[in-house]
DNA sequence: GTAGTTATTGATCGTCCGGTCAAATCCATG
DNA sequence: CATGGATTTGACCGGACGATCAATAACTAC
């Protein structure tokens, strides 16, 4: 195609500015809560600028969510077939809480899309998080039937851990009234907790004749 | 005081009728995406008709909140020190869940609120949330240090069953994506998960002993 | 039925917000 | 340092939205 984009040095910097921003604005407020002021006023810009770099308000929100969505699966790709049940599912659960603690906007970003009816990303959600999860639940299931693991519900499985470590982060205000605490100390004990759970959870019942 | 309030009976049918539309539009939208037209329509009502009975679009909203929190709270506070150690916790879970089929609404509601940083909510959190989370945290505490259940981080514990219960509430459209089912059949295996979960996380190792 | 209170609404106000535009400024390149 | 494209911004537009108000309609009590 006659598609010729060199992007500049200052487009490039501006964008991920805003992009930046925006990740601020759009986790906090929402997409409909969120204005472009705000957005241009922490990104340091004007707001016909943020215009100038992306066309609406809705393609900056657009853009975050898909460019997010990759990372945000992630940890759910690398579970690994080939290692060792519960320690593959325990890792994907620490990895997951661990997103929690580092990367609460974009959590809340989805949280917020998703709460309200994922508007904007039901697309992505059947395209991109369906067969992923299609995949890795058969992975599990194939574990359980093996023995491996207890026998569990693959996918309401994988719908725990997502609640249980988002949580960290989308609640994150609830947590922090209800434990009376400032900074992210309660993140060992539920480090400690959920691994107990799904440890608990996981390990099957005949664990002393496992290795025969 | 002076205070006087008769309730007329058109007050009251009409208040009502607004909270139920407000919860409804409240809920999918968010405070900042709530609209009182979309409000008023959905009461059928007229918008200026609303604005006779709530001084605001924020009243109705807290009024909202506020009305909800001690129904919410309910199940927890039912919570009996006096009763069987598992069998409370594990009632309590699926009380919760009952509560995500039946009152998804409420749930998105607060979640919406809380996601974004509780600014309306924040107060009832500390003053009454709080107070009831120890309280039965402690109570929690105590089975476990009788060995009645498996240590655990009581706190924590509490914050695993909001999450993982909610989340077929407040993230239905995600649930209901990835598992691509239309009515609430899936209510049944996450009874059937949550309970396994629950039951292995918190029965004590030592089985044989507990009557003796 | 009529007086007095309660309830309802069309019209309107002021503000906010997403988006546009033309003019001004910056900057890389020859 | 001149030229042309890239970048930036002040001013503004049009629609949406929360809220107000005066006027009307409906209801209650006597």
């Amino acid at each position: 195609m006659t598609t010729a984009k060199p992007a500049t040095r200052i487009q490039k910097r501006n964008r991920e500015t805003i992009r930046e921003a925006a990740l601020d604005v759009f986790s906090q407020h929402g997409f409909r809560g969120a204005t472009l002021d705000q957005i241009a006023q922490t990104a340091g810009l004007s707001k016909p600028n943020l215009l100038y770099y992306f066309p609406s308000k809705e393609a900056i929100h657009v853009e975050l969510l898909a460019h997010l969505m990759t990372d945000w699966l992630e940890p759910l790709r690398a579970l690994d077939p080939a290692g060792d049940p519960v320690e593959e599912i325990l890792a994907y659960v620490l990895r997951k809480l661990d997103m929690s603690r580092e990367m609460p906007r974009e959590s809340r970003l989805f949280a917020n899309e998703i709460v309200q009816g994922a508007p904007r990303i039901m697309e992505m959600i059947t395209a991109d998080l369906r067969p992923l999860v299609d995949e890795k639940a058969a992975v599990i299931a194939d574990w359980s039937a093996a023995g491996k693991i207890a026998p569990v519900d693959p996918y309401h499985l994988i719908f725990s851990i997502w609640s249980t470590t988002q949580h960290y982060a989308d609640f994150d205000i609830q947590v922090r009234g209800v434990l009376n605490v400032q900074g992210g100390a309660h993140f060992d004990d539920a480090r400690t907790f959920l691994t107990h759970l799904y440890t608990s959870a996981l390990t099957p019942q005949r664990q002393e004749v496992v290795n025969h």
